[in-house]
RNA sequence: CGGGGCGUAGCGCAGUCUGGCUAGCGCACCUGCCUUGGGAGCAGGGGGUCGGAGGUUCGAAUCCUCUCGCCCCGACCA
C-alpha cells in the first residue's frame, strides 16, 4: 500500500484540499492512519468540535449514554437516531480498523452492499412477511415495494446465486461494515439499542458442513481478538438463533449491568448459555410425601397466596400455567418458585399466548387460581423435569379448592421440558456445579445458517460429480457502536470513560495549564508537533481555559494519558505523565517525552 | 402495543394544583477586568412565548379537547 503520507499529498495536490475529506465522504473505512493527515487543526481543542456538558440530558439513564452526551462523542437526532461527533466518530474507526484488519487476517474480503432492497428477495426467503413493524418499509415512485437492510443474508445470497457456480468458487467469505435499520419496539440506552446503527456483517460460503465448521471456528478465533484488542470483558455463550433460522449459534457477550441479556455460567465447567435457552435444575427440595388430600383454600388464587394461607414455601407448589398456541391450548407447569421462559416453550409449542380468563373457564372448566396438573383430557401438559421429583401442593380444579400430596406420574402425565428461567444457584445441567447468572450487553453473534437463504435464493454451486448442491452458510456479526458503549460501560469513573489504549479517540492529551506563559505554550506545541511526527494520535488542549477546566474536561473525555505542562514544573524541565484509569503521575524530563508515550502506546 | 413519566433558553430546573405585573433561576454563551494545578471571581450583555393545533376566558405556560415528541418498565427484538 502507497505510505499514507505520499497519497495524501498526491490527494492534496490534485484536489487542493484536505484528503482526509475526500476520504471520508467516500464512506469507506481506512484505519485512522491512513485517513489521518496530521494536520494540526484536527486536534487542537480550540479548533475541534467538541462540545463537553457539565450536566447530562435528563433523558440519558445507563452510564455510556450519559457519557457520549456530556463528553461530546454523540447527540440524539430523534429516538434510536444518534449522530456521531468527531470523538465518536474516531472511536468508531478505531473500532472498524480492528474489526477490519480481523476479519481481512481470516480471508474474508471487504465489499459494501445497499441499504435499499427490492421486496422480491425477502419475499423469496419469506422473510417479508415474517418480519413484522421492525422492518421498515417503503415504495419507489413506481410504486415498487422496497425495504431498508435489518440485515444482509438476504443480498449477500443473491449475489452468490449468481456469480458462483463451481466448487472451485468455494469457500468464499464477504463482509462489510454498513448501515443496518430496524424500526426497533423500543429504542433504549443510548446507543446500545438503535434504529440505525453500523454492523460489521459477514457471510461465508462453502461447500459442505466442514467448511462451514472452519469459517465458523474462524470467525469465533477473530472475534476472540477483536474483543480482547478492543479492551473489553466478553464471554462467548450459546445462544438462541431466533428468526435468523438455521440450528447453531453463539453471542458474545460484554458483563455490564446496562445489559439487556442475562447470560447462565457455570464456574465449575464452564457451561455458558444465553438464559433464554440455558438448561439448569432448581434446587432440589425434600420430599414431604404428604398422603393426597383436597384442602379448602377460600379466595387463594396465586402460589403467594395460597403458600402464606398453608404455610409452606412456594418451592412446594406446582404452578399451572395455561396458554393458548396455534395448535389449541397448551398447560404448562413449573413449580411455585419457577417462571415460565417463553422463548424456551415457544420451542416445543410454538407461538402462543396466555389464556385469557374466560378461557381458563371454557377450557378447564375452574377459574384461573385453582387450575391443577391432573384430570385434564385432550390438552397438552407440558412440565419441568423439577416436578418428577418429590410431593406437590396445586389446584384442585375445583373452586377454592387445592390438593396437597400431588406426586408426578401417579397423579398427572406430561411431556418433560426444561421451560423454567435458569436462575442464579441453578445447578448446571452439565455438570451439577452452581450457575451463575449475569447480565450482559450482546456485542456479536455468529450463526450456522445452513442452506436456508441458499435454498431458497437458488444459491447453488455444481459439486465433482457435476450435481447442483445448495451452498452452506454461515452469518457473523459486530456492533462497533456496541463495543464502544461497552467499554464506556466497563471502564468509567465518577469523573468520566476511560478509554482502551486501542479504541481511545486519541493515545495522548497535552495539558499545557497556563496559557499566558510562553514556556508553557512553546513547550506544548514542540510536543504536539513531535508527537503527531511520531504518528501518536494527540490533542492539545490550547484553549484559554483555567486549569481545573481541562483536567476536568480531559478526565471526561477519557484519553489514556495525559501530559500536564505546568509552569512549575517545567523551569525544572519537567511535564507530567498521567494516566487516566489509576491517575498515577510521574515526572519525566523533556528529552523523555516522546520515548516514554511510544512505549506506552506501541503496546 | 400495554403501563408510567415528562415536554418552559443550548443543558439542568422553578412557575402549572389555586389563570392576572415585563416568564424566572443555575450552568453554558458574548464583552471587559481579573485569574491560571481541579469546572474561580467581579461587572455588563444576548437568547425562550412555554412541543403543536384548537377551545374556554376580559386575560392561558397554567383550565379543556385533540395531536406530536422524548424517556422508563413490560411486550417485542436480525
Amino acid at each position: 500500500m502507497m505510505p499514507s503520507f505520499f497519497k495524501a499529498h498526491a490527494m492534496r495536490s490534485r484536489f487542493g484540499c484536505r484528503p482526509a475529506r475526500i476520504l471520508t465522504l467516500r464512506r469507506q473505512y481506512f484505519s485512522l492512519s491512513d485517513i489521518f493527515f496530521p494536520r494540526e487543526e484536527n486536534m487542537r481543542f480550540s479548533r475541534m468540535f467538541i462540545r463537553t456538558l457539565r450536566e447530562a440530558p435528563s433523558d440519558a439513564e445507563a452510564i455510556s449514554h450519559v457519557l457520549m452526551l456530556r463528553a461530546g462523542y454523540v447527540r440524539q437526532l430523534a429516538s434510536g437516531l444518534y449522530i456521531y461527533l468527531p470523538l465518536g466518530w474516531r472511536v468508531l474507526g478505531k473500532i472498524n480498523a480492528i474489526m477490519k484488519e480481523e476479519m481481512d487476517a481470516i480471508g474474508a474480503q471487504e465489499i459494501s452492499m445497499p441499504i435499499l432492497h427490492p421486496a422480491e428477495i425477502w419475499q423469496q426467503t419469506g422473510r417479508w412477511d415474517v418480519i413484522g413493524g421492525e422492518m421498515f418499509r417503503l415504495k419507489d415512485r413506481n410504486d415498487r415495494d422496497f425495504c431498508l437492510g435489518m440485515t444482509h443474508e438476504e443480498i449477500m445470497t443473491w449475489l452468490a446465486a449468481r456469480e458462483i457456480r463451481s466448487y472451485r468458487d468455494l469457500p468464499q467469505v464477504w463482509y462489510q461494515i454498513q448501515t443496518k435499520l430496524r424500526d426497533e419496539a423500543r429504542p433504549k440506552s443510548g446507543v446500545l439499542r438503535t434504529r440505525e446503527f453500523i454492523m460489521k456483517d459477514s457471510y461465508s460460503f462453502d461447500a459442505d458442513e466442514q467448511g462451514l465448521d472452519k469459517n465458523y471456528q474462524l470467525h469465533a478465533e477473530a472475534y476472540h481478538r477483536i474483543y480482547s484488542r478492543c479492551g473489553l470483558k466478553f464471554m462467548q455463550v450459546e445462544s438462541d438463533p431466533g428468526m435468523m433460522g438455521g440450528g447453531y449459534s453463539h453471542e458474545f457477550m460484554a458483563p455490564s449491568p446496562a445489559g439487556e441479556d442475562q447470560v447462565a455460567l457455570c464456574p465449575k465447567c464452564g457451561y455458558s448459555a444465553n438464559v433464554e435457552l440455558a438448561l439448569s435444575f432448581s434446587p432440589v427440595i425434600e420430599d414431604r410425601e404428604w398422603q393426597h388430600e383436597e384442602v379448602h383454600t377460600p379466595e387463594k388464587r396465586t402460589v403467594q397466596e395460597v403458600s402464606r394461607f398453608l404455610k409452606l414455601t412456594s418451592e412446594y407448589f406446582i404452578k399451572s400455567i395455561l396458554v393458548i398456541s396455534d395448535n389449541g391450548p397448551v398447560l404448562a407447569l413449573v413449580r411455585g418458585d419457577q417462571e415460565v421462559h417463553d422463548k424456551k416453550l415457544a420451542k416445543i409449542i410454538g407461538n402462543h399466548r396466555p389464556a385469557q380468563k374466560t378461557e381458563v373457564k371454557d377450557i378447564l372448566g375452574v377459574e384461573a387460581g385453582f387450575i391443577g396438573p391432573m384430570g385434564h383430557t385432550g390438552i397438552r401438559v407440558i412440565a419441568d423435569p423439577c416436578l418428577k421429583h418429590a410431593t406437590y401442593v396445586s389446584g384442585a380444579n375445583k373452586q377454592h379448592y387445592h390438593v396437597k400430596g400431588i406426586k408426578a406420574e401417579r397423579d398427572f402425565t406430561a411431556e418433560w421440558h426444561d421451560i423454567h428461567i435458569a436462575r442464579q444457584g441453578d445447578s448446571c445441567a452439565a455438570c451439577g456445579g452452581v450457575l451463575v447468572v449475569e447480565r450482559v450487553i450482546e456485542i456479536g453473534n455468529i450463526f450456522k445458517l445452513g442452506t436456508k437463504y441458499s435454498a431458497a435464493l437458488k444459491a447453488v454451486y455444481l459439486d465433482e460429480n457435476g450435481a447442483e448442491t445448495p451452498i452452506i452458510m454461515g452469518s457473523y456479526g459486530i456492533g462497533p457502536a456496541r463495543i464502544a458503549a461497552a467499554a464506556i460501560e466497563q471502564n468509567n469513573d465518577k469523573d468520566g470513560m476511560i478509554w482502551p489504549r486501542s479504541i481511545a479517540p486519541f493515545d495522548v492529551e497535552l495539558l499545557p495549564l497556563n496559557m499566558n506563559d510562553e514556556l508553557t505554550v512553546k513547550t506544548a506545541e514542540n510536543l504536539y508537533r513531535e508527537l503527531s511526527l511520531s504518528h501518536v494520535d494527540v490533542l492539545l488542549d490550547d484553549r484559554e481555559e483555567r486549569a481545573g477546566v481541562k483536567f476536568k474536561d480531559a478526565d471526561l473525555i477519557g484519553i489514556p494519558t495525559q501530559i500536564i505542562i505546568g509552569e512549575k514544573t517545567l523551569k525544572e524541565g519537567l511535564v507530567e505523565i498521567k494516566d487516566r484509569k489509576t491517575r498515577e503521575t510521574v515526572k519525566i524530563g523533556l528529552g523523555d517525552v516522546i520515548s516514554t508515550v511510544k512505549a506506552l502506546t506501541d503496546n
